[in-house]
DNA sequence: CACAGCTCCTGGCAGC
DNA sequence: TGCTGCCAGGAGCTGT
């Protein structure tokens, strides 16, 4: 599952090599791959416009056009978006059942995207609507505005703990991956209820946050499977895993067996000794100021 | 407000 | 071998 790790780094990678790139044509080749508009409405929209900057919102891609329009990337599980610098080159033809956009760009060259499980959206936001895009979001857990106190007001509910770090209209870009193991790096059991977390608990969460999105970007992503980058390189970060995807292996600190239950529908793997679920410490009072 | 359940999808895999 | 049926899950939606 792509998270904010794997778009950040696709980002780069696409930052690289897209602005500048006049885009020619659009072919869809499953008409629900885009939204809000019709695939023929896309074409007429955005032919002749130039990508003129990249950008990222938790998981969205965001590829910025000169006439002040958006073209928004959301992978979801099995997206991939890959730049060919070569169009007149044979595509892996083994992929080809799952193409399901081409971007024909300037210089030759284009822009595909894969999609196995059609979950994948890009999205066409006209000119001036970009506030509108960026409204409704949760914060940038890698911005600036991210601090302990905004976390710890954002926590100031009667809510498990895990749910909650995966509501993208609260903390953008954690997915099911990082929040495993996010909770573990704080010691933090994912069934905890929100507000019983103490001072100590938020700041552990707020660091361990920023720590294992930070270091997942420096090894490039996560690829259990499909995640490629922008140039169709595959990640690192999964060999650093600690928690998921290793329910009954031993934990890395303490050698007692992880253990796997289900939360919001969701596998979800933890230490039981490392992340406890006892609810010590009374509730915070909302941060003064 | 919280959350369970449903929808969208298909490859991979367990079980028979 | 070949089939059936279940599982994975991000996000938007409805119902309780």
């Amino acid at each position: 599952m792509p998270e904010l790790p794997e778009v950040e780094t696709l980002r780069r990678t696409i930052q690289a090599v897209l602005p500048g790139r006049t885009i020619l044509a659009v072919q869809v080749l499953w008409a629900r791959t885009v939204e809000p508009i019709t695939p023929t409405e896309m074409d007429a929209r955005i032919a002749g416009r130039t990508v003129i900057g990249t950008d990222r919102a938790g998981k969205l891609l965001i590829l910025e056009l000169d006439d002040g329009a958006a073209l928004t990337v959301h992978l979801r599980m099995t997206g991939e978006l890959l730049f060919r610098p070569d169009r007149t080159k044979n595509r892996d033809s083994t992929r080809e059942p799952y193409l399901r956009a081409v971007f024909d760009l300037s210089g030759n060259s284009e822009l595909c995207f894969y999609d196995t499980r059609k979950f994948g959206r890009i999205g066409y936001v006209p000119p001036g609507n970009r506030e509108e895009l960026m409204a409704r979001r949760g914060i940038e857990p890698l911005g600036k505005s991210f601090t302990i106190d905004r976390l710890s007001s954002l926590l100031m509910r009667k809510r498990s703990i895990k749910p909650l770090l995966l509501d993208q209209s609260l903390v953008a870009g954690l997915g099911n991956i990082y929040v495993d193991e996010t909770l573990f790096r704080a010691g933090i059991h994912p069934l905890r209820i929100a507000s019983s977390l103490t001072r100590d608990d938020v700041e552990r969460l707020h660091g361990s946050i920023i720590a294992v999105l930070s270091e997942a970007i420096e090894h490039r992503g996560t690829t259990l499977r499909d995640y490629r980058s922008g140039l169709g390189d595959a990640g690192e970060n999964q060999h650093r895993l600690h928690v998921y995807g290793r329910a009954n292996a031993p934990c890395v600190t303490c050698g007692t067996l992880l253990e796997r239950l289900v939360v919001a529908q969701r596998g979800t793997v933890h230490c039981p000794r490392c992340q406890p679920l006892t609810q010590l410490g009374r509730p915070r009072q909302s941060p003064s100021r």
